[in-house]
DNA sequence: TCCCGCTAGTTCCTTAGGGAAGTCAACGCC
DNA sequence: GGCGTTGACTTCCCTAAGGAACTAGCGGGA
């Protein structure tokens, strides 16, 4: 059972990307020039390239070429305990770009609506009681990285400026804390899939890229639930980085 | 503009799934079956099939068939801070199986090599430096689910049982703990990609599975960092958690 | 100098046809 | 009844050919 034609040269051309013989940003091998160089139809060596871009590896731009793609990572903390003088926050076995690099919101939203059932057992009410939803698309450099989708329960929320869409500074969590439900405690549920279309679509993503689901809960004293913060990240754009201790 | 052939054809299926029309184990419709329903060639409705595998939702086996994939993860739960009864450890948006199954550990070796660089920094050590490695593979259900290679400074775990396949009782932690160097803060590092080709193969992942990477530092008093871990999941077997104050 | 149109090159999509390799169940034989 | 074989069905892979959609650069004209 000998590897096929199309698997080979997909095989040849990752080497070459992983070896740094093809930077990113350099042009892969046109489809006819793979065609010329390994002798075979049009379509096999159009597989080739796709098994590459399927692998979040390369970039297609039709009528311009195919490129290798770069990863310049967003570094998201959460959680931040470890001062970073003594416990080296340099520490790092992927070098992420630490710079930082300003986030936009784009699109956003504020609407009172009545809760979905999945939202509703989290935050401790009843399925259609109503929320306030405020959602919204976090942009780096132009390009978007980050959908975001909050949901406050109406009768703890009603008045403040959270209702509003600028919710003045510090953000809803200082809203919150004026009216008496200043987050404690945080819970982070993490899945990772690739993204439907729609999503796809939102963030612009490009073949081959997964998207990271945190479904985020924020707790007030007594273990009160106050929020379910749902986002979306484009996961080729994101370090994700947590603190605990043991 | 309109939408090609195979992608209708797609986008058909797709609803289908998401209505749970098609549920989890169901057969797919076959290229055979779409080559007649859409009136197209044997290569559009294949490539109609090929993108819903792409995304995820579907898994092809020659021969039998094509089915819709289930989705049963495992909890991860790492910085549990939070009571279960206070906090409501069954609020989630997605229902985990929480049904615990056992792991088990497939393959293990452990090693004294010289320490690779991207480690090196984070232990505080010179590149090439003497470092145990732990290598693992773990499975449940017979089915692979992460790897993970961790990696310790040799003078300091020198003569214990961490140099030894069987770690002994509470593992590697409490070794490091009698040895004077617990554990006492975590940082972990997570990013998601899709395989490479050798991690596809290690962890029996089918198409449009991505992959998540965890580099986990552990370090002990005064900020001495003790070991790196560095873990590789299929993340479409994995719902992960974090927990953290405010 | 600036702008427009052309052109060569690129990816993308489809049809038609052939064959390889694997699965599964029904059938016939012992 | 049990067992092996056969055949229908499935996914997988490749070739050949053609056309659509798009891009970037070049050259000519105002």
């Amino acid at each position: 059972m000998p590897t096929p034609p199309y698997r080979r040269i997909a095989d040849d051309l990752r080497r070459r990307i992983l070896d740094g013989d093809l930077p990113p940003g350099a042009v892969v091998p046109s489809e006819n020039v793979l065609v010329e160089q390994y002798e075979v139809a049009a379509e096999t060596a159009r597989r080739a390239l796709a098994v590459l871009a399927a692998e979040g590896l390369t970039e297609a731009r039709r009528g311009s070429g195919t490129r290798v793609r770069s990863f310049r990572p967003i570094l998201r903390q959460a959680g931040r305990r470890l001062s970073a003088e003594q416990w080296g926050s340099g520490r790092s076995v992927w070098q992420a770009d630490l710079d930082q690099r300003p986030m936009a919101v784009d699109s956003a939203s504020v609407d009172q609506r009545p809760c979905p059932g999945r939202i509703a057992g989290a935050l401790g009410l009843e399925e259609g009681a109503p929320v306030w939803v405020r959602d919204r698309r976090y942009l780096v450099e132009g390009a978007p990285v980050m959908l975001a989708t909050s949901y406050l329960p109406a009768e703890m929320v009603a008045g403040s400026a959270i209702t509003r869409l600028d919710s003045g500074p510090g953000g809803t969590y200082a809203r919150l804390a004026e009216l008496g439900w200043a987050p404690t405690d945080f819970r982070e549920q993490v899945r990772v899939r690739m993204p439907l279309p729609e999503e796809a679509l939102a963030l612009a993503l490009g073949a081959g890229t997964p998207v990271v689901l945190i479904a985020r809960f924020a707790f007030a004293r007594d273990g009160v639930p106050v929020e379910v913060n749902e986002m979306t990240l484009d996961a080729s754009r994101y370090l994700m980085e947590w603190e605990f201790p043991a």
